[in-house]
DNA sequence: TTATTTGAACAATTTAAATTTATGGAGACT
DNA sequence: AGTCTCCATAAATTTAAATTGTTCAAATAA
């Protein structure tokens, strides 16, 4: 109900005249007619009930108020014109911000390198990594403060049927072994050999430990008669237990590689035994997606993608 | 030529929306219908190519960009609303400059008083007075740079038919005498009695000064034979001179009513000699009248107007 | 001076844009 | 499921803005 007693366009032409001190002259610059410029600025004058101009000689004058309102103008246009600028900004991709989830795992050895190649690319655009439960990420994805997020584990029902799930790589979990240990030497374990291991864990809380139950169990291994040495909540703790002989461990190849090719850590084959996950990339499709979200999961997610996901074909 | 990607109406609806939750609710208190919203929003969009709304749920909800533009969107228009309170303002008296011109004389000892009364009854509009000649007030008024004028003396008749120029007020220029001064004791003096004073007056150059010539010419004396001790420029400083019995002059009664009451100078009639010059104030018909202006013409001038002056009849 | 030019205002017509009415579809609440 | 709310869409109407053609006044030039 409070209308607006003046548009940009009309404040745009009073601008236009200010500068030329001339109505046809601001008209030509503004490619319309002068008779356009003279009704605009006189409802503008109506509107406000002031008198702008100075019309009588040859040139247009402002008054007092017109001066005062000038000044405005300018302020106020300045303002659209920033605008557009953080708009076009963001459109390319020289500004804005990229919310990215992940699990502990991903989080730790995936998305620094991702972000690092995408910060590359598009370094004005910031980038934040939120590391969570599979869980807790599901649903920051699905009210939105989370634009993409790669998980390890299974979402909850709701969730699974709301939200975009694609896959997107195979995590292997191998054993690992202290280097110096006994079964190290053998080129490949049986199912059998697991019995007598002394094993370091994740906390039995964890998606990734669960997963790890469950893919034993599937294939036909009594987790209750595993030993557990201990459980620790990070990866790198184990890694270090297991390195000091603790004991050994299921974990994502994902996060020994360097231990493996300084040979601090050994990676055992067992047969007919595959421990693997499957990594997913969730978003929520109800969204808007942004176009740093876009160009993420375009060009930056492909690159690590395993060759089986849909994102390969791209 | 560069067209603006939006307008001022988009960007309240857009300030609704983001306040209510809502298009609808948007819509109600803006009292358009709810398609009318939908419709300038999506102008919005796709002239910014960006997407502002997450439509999905029971509320829309900002995207990224959304909240970018909405930022800019507010600080406009509170610009917008101060542009319009500063205009009221000036409407109302609540604000702006009003730019008086005089003379010397006026200037000293009208103008003070008058700014005084205007400035009691509008705090907020800011006054200046321009103490000029005759001639350079006309052509600031007739440029614009003066508001209104009040002057004594003749202006250019280039002047005078492009301002308008009314009859304001009489100023008696009175001869004053030291209160010492032997003649001062007369009751009235002859125009004969003037050749046998010593006269201090205003520089030759001044209006006031060939006023007081050319009436004194007129009404038969010989300016030639009257004895002049000194020129000075400045009123006070001849009012000085006067008290400390250097010599007599002609003064505008306006400037030496303090004096005369206090009794420390002397006026002196002079049979069949009235000096008497109008006082004029002059506008310009052709340019802008302020609201301040207009106010200051319409009550505070007529409240020191002479009864003859058309001013009086307001 | 008169003639010519230039800039702004005015009126009527055309063109464009925004709003409304009416309707359909998707999600949320009971 | 059924209903309700909210937003999107389409066609029609209303409203506003731009253009064309013309007049008028002031400034410039002959």
């Amino acid at each position: 109900m409070p209308e607006l007693p003046f548009t940009l366009d009309q404040l745009r032409i009073l601008k236009a005249i200010a500068a030329q001190g001339s109505f046809k002259k601001a008209a030509d610059i503004l490619y319309v007619t002068q008779p356009a410029v003279s009704l605009q600025i006189q409802n503008l004058e109506k509107q406000l009930e002031i008198t702008i101009f100075d019309r009588g000689g040859r040139k247009a004058i402002l008054t007092e108020a017109g001066r005062l309102l000038l000044e405005y103008c300018e302020r106020i246009l300045n303002q659209c014109d920033e605008a557009c600028k953080a708009i076009e900004d963001l459109n390319s991709l020289k500004g804005g911000t990229l919310v990215i989830g992940a699990s502990q795992t991903t989080g730790t050895y995936l998305m620094p390198r991702m972000i690092g190649l995408f910060r590359q690319k598009y370094p004005d655009v910031s980038v934040q990594l939120q590391v969570h439960s599979t869980r807790r990420t599901g649903w920051s994805v699905a009210n939105g403060q989370i634009d993409l997020a790669i998980i390890g584990g299974q979402l909850p029902v709701d969730l699974e049927n709301l939200l975009q799930v694609i896959p997107y790589a195979t995590d292997e979990l191998a054993l690992v072994l202290p280097s110096k240990h006994p079964l190290a030497t053998k080129k490949e374990l049986l199912k059998e050999d697991l019995y007598k291991l002394n094993f370091v864990t994740l906390d039995s809380q964890s998606t990734t430990r669960k997963v790890v139950d469950k893919l034993l169990r599937d294939s036909g291994l009594d987790i209750q008669r595993l030993k557990i040495e201990m459980e620790l909540n990070s990866l790198e703790a184990i890694k270090n237990a297991v390195q000091s002989g603790l004991g050994a461990s299921f974990l994502p190849v994902v996060s020994i590689e360097r231990e493996l090719s300084a040979g601090t850590i050994h990676k055992a084959f067992v047969a007919d035994l595959e421990v693997k996950r499957e990594l997913k990339l969730i978003t929520n499709p109800s969204r808007y997606t942004s176009r740093a979200s876009e160009v993420f999961k375009k060009y930056i997610l492909p690159q690590f993608a395993s060759l089986e996901s849909p994102l390969r074909n791209i």
